[in-house]
DNA sequence: GTATCGTGGACAATAGTTATCCACGTTATA
DNA sequence: TATAACGTGGATAACTATTGTCCACGATAC
């Protein structure tokens, strides 16, 4: 199994969005651009944060996307969910409790193992946020880059 | 994403090897009679799981599959590995450390979090064996049905 | 009114997973 | 020695999920 390429993606066009002041949106097609993915599909993944409330999008000329939230009040894990859904890593086919005649008592033999074993992984997820991961980019990208990138945003945005 | 359905079979199909005694061989075919799986796919995943050095297996007539090492040495991590492959949940594309000028740095904005992520759910996949397992299931199972699968499995059971 | 943007649905292409088949080597047994 | 039962590995097909495209539509700025 692999994540979705969508999650990176996604994730990154939240922090991409972390670059844009306030009261400004981005375009969604340039947002795929700096991203190199497709920017029809892309645009279906922006959708997916928005209905999970972690984008706002204005419709219209001089329309496009901003964050909704704060970038410390949204978690890595969010946006996860957000392209993933919420379905389980592993979910029992329930075979092996037919055979073993525990249908319907409470014993889960491996769902409870890759239940907890899920929950670790999101936990880890769930502890950073798109700005502690801003804060890292801040530290240790060559400050020029950081201006041209600023300046690059700031060039195809559009103010409300 | 999803775990791959054959993760559970396999998990499975090692508890059932469980269940026989030492010099004894299940064929193939039942073992996945058992699980309900398909039988030519079933020898797929048996056959990964021999390559992965956790199962036998006996050619010929009266052939069949053994656990290769004892439950308690088979950690449930080690039958996911085999199957799914060491490949890891989340590959960066490097597009973003691009974007950012970093790369070749060792920098891993999401990577560093993604791989401690993965340790996280590894572990707990590692802390737990089949053996674990199996002792759940000693207690908790109707012993009546313990014992009628017990002597199902001495009798298709190939002894050598 | 028109150009630009997001929205949602239908649909196609691609990739990954599951399933089937077959020719082959090995071994037990008649 | 022949034959049947089993695992092996490759080729290939069916299925499913993911990724990608297209279009008609509504909203907004100018």
């Amino acid at each position: 199994m692999q994540m979705k390429t969508g999650v990176e993606q996604s994730i990154y066009a939240m922090l991409l969005l972390t670059f844009l002041p306030d009261k400004g949106v981005l375009p969604g097609e340039f947002i795929s651009q700096q991203l190199g993915a497709s920017p029809t599909y892309f645009q279906k993944l922006l959708r997916k944060l928005v209905h999970a409330d972690l984008l706002m999008s204005v419709p219209g000329a001089k329309g496009g996307f901003r964050l909704k939230a704060s970038p410390e009040q949204i978690r890595v894990f969010d946006v996860y969910e957000a392209i993933e859904g919420k379905q389980s890593l592993y979910a029992s086919s329930g075979v092996f409790e037919d055979l073993m005649g525990i249908q319907n008592q409470n014993i889960c033999l491996l769902s409870d193992l890759m239940a907890e074993a899920e929950q670790s992984w999101q936990s880890t997820l769930k502890r950073e946020t798109i700005d502690s991961i801003r804060r890292e980019i801040y530290l240790n990208c060559p400050p020029d880059h950081l201006t041209k990138l600023q300046s690059l945003i700031e060039e195809k945005m559009i103010r409300n």
